[in-house]
DNA sequence: GACCGTCTTTGACCAAGGTCAATGTTGTGC
DNA sequence: GCACAACATTGACCTTGGTCAAAGACGGTC
């Protein structure tokens, strides 16, 4: 089952059986997995789950540790099941910039690859569903529908690395800033008791500013500038730590498209 | 054959057959073609093609030419055959960003989805061959392999797209213009004649000055001065026209990772 | 070979954003 | 409730690369 690919650590006892409607479900992983109608794995049958669910393993990742760093040897991947996970490229003399962000559901691993190309590292308390990488494509292989939606999330992502190509080389810091904010906004809105729509709307950012500056392509002074203008503009507001209320969106959205 | 999503255009004469080892190639199409094994159809027989050459059609796009602008249905895809074409994402204002470059046997096109997010455009003379977007998909869904090695290709330039992210956000003039003639002069070594590996190498930028520069996310200014400044230190030569010669390789791959 | 449009180079100037440094704020562990 | 570390803000200054403008070079056409 497990091929030459597959690290020692991921020999598992695959845990105790739930009888749940006439099916054989794996009680210690997939049964209550909170991403299982959102993740990869919704293209896949509770009968077909059960392959995955010998392979998977859970890991927790705590704020800041990393999965694996870019040059590691492509032996793991894995689905998000909780917190926020960044996607890094860096200079060999140590600059950096994230290049994606992965959200619960998500996929995380370089497939079809000897090395891994970026780094990726918890942005937040992570919570993982870990499979080898060569056990995992056997899978894929064996299921069309599931490697057909893997093709439509690389090219969802591939859309998105393109639209912020244009953002890092030719916009302006703040129309970065407000276009940032704008997403968040878009991304909390469920989370976030947004009262009224259209009124003010207040949540926590879930990045620092040194991280919105590694996402921007900015510095985090920069970044620190310009949200203090937009408070100054009365654009949005600041109430302290990281929270941030947006009190004019059409403003926002102005100044994120303006030239 | 040809669904809801196809344009009337589309519909074609499939000229004649050839009888060759065999089996039936269609010989107005993909007998000749000069991708045939490099191309997405790579992944089916003769025989599978044979329902691909039916819904392809070869088309020519002069220098400057679009394929399709942003924001338009998605009808059409298309395997370039011959040229260069550039994929580009604008602001409402105009400014303009370059986030990927097709060449040869490259594949062109946004697939499941009903408008188009980026422009696509000739950067030269290019022939392709066209395929309703709808009925390509089709035969995707029938053929696991080609949707495999489409899957393949997305991952790849996923991966180019976040590296050029790093580039774009980091990098200075001059990382950005030594990076990228090294680029080049990994691309035309086949096409150049190298003479000795390790001298000097000629061969002419397929791209103008402006073109770069859309690609680097600078000005076309400012890659002319950094062009200057590495001919006046010796390590290219401009004889004139688009020719250039790497005079120092080694140095211009310092200056493409010097802070 | 003169003309014209496009591309390229070069210079002078400017401004956006980076750098360096100091101070303020927030949250956490004891 | 205090001390400390991490994070954030603000200011002064400077560098990089953008902007505007003018002059050359190149390539095609008549």
């Amino acid at each position: 089952m497990l091929n030459a690919d597959c690290n020692h650590r991921f020999h598992q006892d695959s845990g105790s059986w739930l009888q749940y409607i006439g099916v054989m479900i794996p009680s210690s992983i997939c049964a209550d997995c909170a991403v299982r109608d959102r993740a990869l794995c919704a293209s896949l049958s509770d009968e077909e789950l059960l392959e995955l669910n010998a392979l998977g393993q859970r890991r927790h990742l705590s704020r800041g540790e990393a999965l694996f760093w870019a040059g590691d040897d492509s032996a793991i991947c894995a689905n998000l099941l909780d917190g926020v996970l960044k996607i890094v490229a860096s200079t060999s003399d140590g600059r950096e910039q994230i290049v994606g962000l992965l959200y619960p559901a998500d996929f995380a691993g370089q497939l079809f690859a000897a090395q891994v190309d970026f780094t990726i590292a918890a942005l937040t308390n992570v919570d993982l569903c870990v499979f080898p990488r060569g056990a995992f494509e056997k899978v894929l292989q064996r299921h069309a529908r599931m490697e057909h939606l893997l093709l439509q999330r690389t090219l969802a992502a591939l859309g998105e690395a393109r639209s912020r190509m244009l953002s890092l080389a030719r916009k302006s810091a703040e129309e970065k800033v407000a276009g940032f904010l704008i997403d968040m906004t878009v991304r909390m809105a469920d989370a976030s008791s947004r009262a009224t729509p259209g009124g003010p709307v207040t949540f926590d950012l879930p990045l620092s500013r040194g991280q919105m500056a590694d996402i921007l392509g900015l510095t985090i002074e920069t970044v620190s500038r310009q949200m203090t203008k937009l408070r100054d503009a009365g654009v949005i507001n600041l109430p302290g730590g990281r929270a941030i209320t947006i009190a004019d969106r059409p403003a926002l959205i102005r100044r994120a498209e303006a030239a």
